[in-house]
DNA sequence: ACCTGAACACCGTTCAAGT
DNA sequence: ACCTGAACACCGTTCAAGT
């Protein structure tokens, strides 16, 4: 693919976990998308564990970054919430993938710890993104923000994960669209 | 463990999905717990696949009954929503298990199709009963009352999922709660 | 009717060996 | 520095064979 294989390593192994997850993640089949054979792997990462972990590192290290685009590029508090399904969406415009963080979140019991570790701060940087969001729009009691943030976090993650389980991004949009409704997102 | 085989087998493997999905049920380990041979496995259900399309059947069959109940016990429609979350939180009370079919349903790419239907009648099944009890409170516009019911079977779905992924129930409660005040379910 | 051992092609991982 | 073949203990699955 490109000149450093570990780069190449990294970019397919993320498509594949958001996919089928860690469990379902093949070093086999990873190398054979490379170009490389499974043994040689462990040349760039000493085992599954530590590349899933540098997957996950990436993941949130992007979506930090994401969302601070979404920050900067809007003023108005409405207007950067609005945004926010959007990178959820973006998952299921791929092939239906979905968030790699919610698919190892599931994995729990089987994940290595240092991969649970990057996982949850994937949860810790979109917790509090929105609840900055949310505290800027004035309408939540800001000792309920927190809350409010995590909320938001799980119904979007529980909407990108109902909408896979069909391979159907309409329902996706419908159910943002219902959490508007609802009042749990800022219509 | 019991006389029946078969019910034994059920039974283990609807506990071992709900902690490592589909793909990480494994037929020697189950068969191990329920104290036969892998082999044996193959006298009771034809392939793997037919053994998790069956647990998710019995699944989404036990979860009906236990809607019926919470309909039958509760005349208030408010009251009743208010124990829809409650089955949800018993995976988690549960060695924090999650939902069989929202892990299966993160596993799609790799579930058989007969997986794949039980799955979804599951969702059918929690869907449709909120819609009738979401109806019957009277707060739901009637055309926006479906659009609704399937956003808080997917929040409520996502908060076992966020509380899973952190091994912290209080998390669940807490979600649950964000919800109410929001105004996705009835406070 | 119900179970088993042995075999099949897979898997993640290791390691000594190649260039 | 980067990759490989061969081997290890695993996996789901099959099947002929046992009782």
């Amino acid at each position: 693919m490109s000149k450093n294989a570990r780069e190449d390593i990294l970019e397919v192994a993320k498509k594949a976990a958001q996919a089928r997850g860690y469990g379902g993640l093949s070093m086999r089949d990873l190398a054979a998308e490379v170009g490389i054979k499974a043994a040689s792997l462990y040349y760039h990462f000493p085992s599954k564990a530590d590349l899933a972990s540098a997957v996950a590192k990436r993941y949130w290290e992007d979506a930090a970054a994401d969302l601070e685009k979404i920050w900067d590029e809007y003023s108005d508090p409405a207007e950067r919430l609005r945004f926010f399904p959007v990178t959820f969406r973006r998952a299921l415009e791929n092939e239906n993938r979905m968030c790699l963080c919610s698919f190892m979140g599931a994995e729990y019991d089987d994940l290595p710890d240092p991969v649970k570790k990057e996982v949850q701060v994937f949860a810790d940087v979109n917790v509090a993104w929105l609840e900055k969001a949310l505290v800027a729009t004035g309408a939540v009691e800001p000792d309920a923000s927190e809350a409010r943030a995590k909320a938001v976090f799980a119904a979007v993650a529980g909407a990108q994960l109902m909408a896979r389980s069909r391979a159907d991004i309409s329902l996706y949009d419908t159910l943002i669209e219902s959490y508007r409704t609802a009042g749990l997102l800022p219509a």
